[in-house]
DNA sequence: CCGAACCCTTAACAATTGTTAATGGAGGAA
DNA sequence: TTCCTCCATTAACAATTGTTAAGGGTTCGG
């Protein structure tokens, strides 16, 4: 259905111009999927196959470290979302890709992604717009780690993903600010009693 | 001359065969220049204008909180180095770009790098691996604040860096940690007990 | 409807890091 | 050389986070 590639071609127009022919193909390359909440798209100790844009629905990518869960990110819709390390080198990864929510994904894999290069030269631009735009925000997230302290980097999630506090564990937001549960919750509290004053 | 620009080429190479007449054009649109220690290329509060590849010498990428100065990358030889943020979006940016040492450099900007995208389109490929491997290296880097000690983060840095523990001040390095100078003298003095075991 | 698993919160204590300050050494400038 | 600045280390104390454990709420499946 065309209306599955709707926000997915917003997103690419605003990167570079993509005529109708263009827009055929990859419609031909990317398939839609439907994926059940807490399935793993991506093991550690294997290769990405695929690469998927977000049409609803939340992803997490993690580690594993001691038996424990660590959220290395979380995708929102209408993002590209991938272990993209494996991914990229076409090699067994440390990481996992799973799925928070009930997601409606599109979908390629790394053979259909160098054919759309070949037949889309434009799709250079697009996705090294895209490297450098995720670049950028990954140095954000890691200033976050040099530069403010653990209570300001949830103050600062808090503000800039209000809905995510409801939508996902807190264990796992905890994770990825680099906390424990036990300590974010400590964070809470004192925020709470300081906006009474 | 030629010479400047071994290993700029050297590194090209691996991501996208160019022929002499591309390599021509780079040539022009690079310049070669030398610039002393302690040199600031980039302002924060200004936009970068300019994209460098260090022949020689090191360059630190960093931020300032408080009046302290808090390091966020060090580029070392043959890689490229900007305050990619503000370059990438021509925008004002918040972080700064000095010299670690006296340096030689490879200069473009970003008017040329645009000339450079038009005359070159295998640029883009370039710049697409470039950014990729830049956000990997990137999310290496956060993996370790999420998933290391203190400790562990200096004692990995110190396995893949021995040679900037001389090269560079302690404070610059403490600050990339994430930690003060005073926690690193700490660790240092607890590995070398733990070594005499 | 009930039990089990999951999860957030809280408490108490341990461990680590941050802060401030002092010391002494190294390196650069005049 | 001598002075001065910068810097690494160390100590003492404060603040924060981690760890472990327990309680209670919610959700989900049988």
């Amino acid at each position: 259905m065309t209306s599955d590639f709707i926000h997915f071609f917003q997103l690419l127009d605003t990167l570079s111009e993509l005529n109708e022919a263009e827009k055929k193909i990859m419609k031909t390359l990317f398939s839609f999927r439907y994926v059940p909440k807490k399935t793993i798209l991506t093991q550690a100790g294997e290769t990405a196959h695929e690469l998927y844009f977000i049409n609803k629905g939340l992803l997490r990518l993690y580690y594993r470290k001691d038996g424990e869960e660590i959220t290395a990110y979380i995708f929102r819709e209408h993002l590209f979302a991938s272990s993209y390390d494996s991914f990229l080198k076409q090699e067994p990864g440390i990481q996992y890709l799973e799925t928070l929510e009930d997601c409606q994904l599109l979908v390629i894999n790394y053979r259909q992604m160098q054919e759309l290069y070949q037949t889309v030269p434009k799709m250079h631009i697009i996705t090294r717009k895209i490297a450098e735009q995720r670049f950028i925000n990954a140095q954000q997230i890691l200033s976050s780690f040099l530069l403010d302290s653990p209570e300001e980097r949830y103050a600062k999630f808090e503000q800039s993903n209000k809905d995510l506090l409801h939508r996902i564990p807190h264990h796992i937001i905890a994770s990825y600010l680099g906390i424990t549960p036990v300590s974010m919750s400590r964070i809470r509290k004192r925020r709470i009693e300081q906006q009474r004053k």
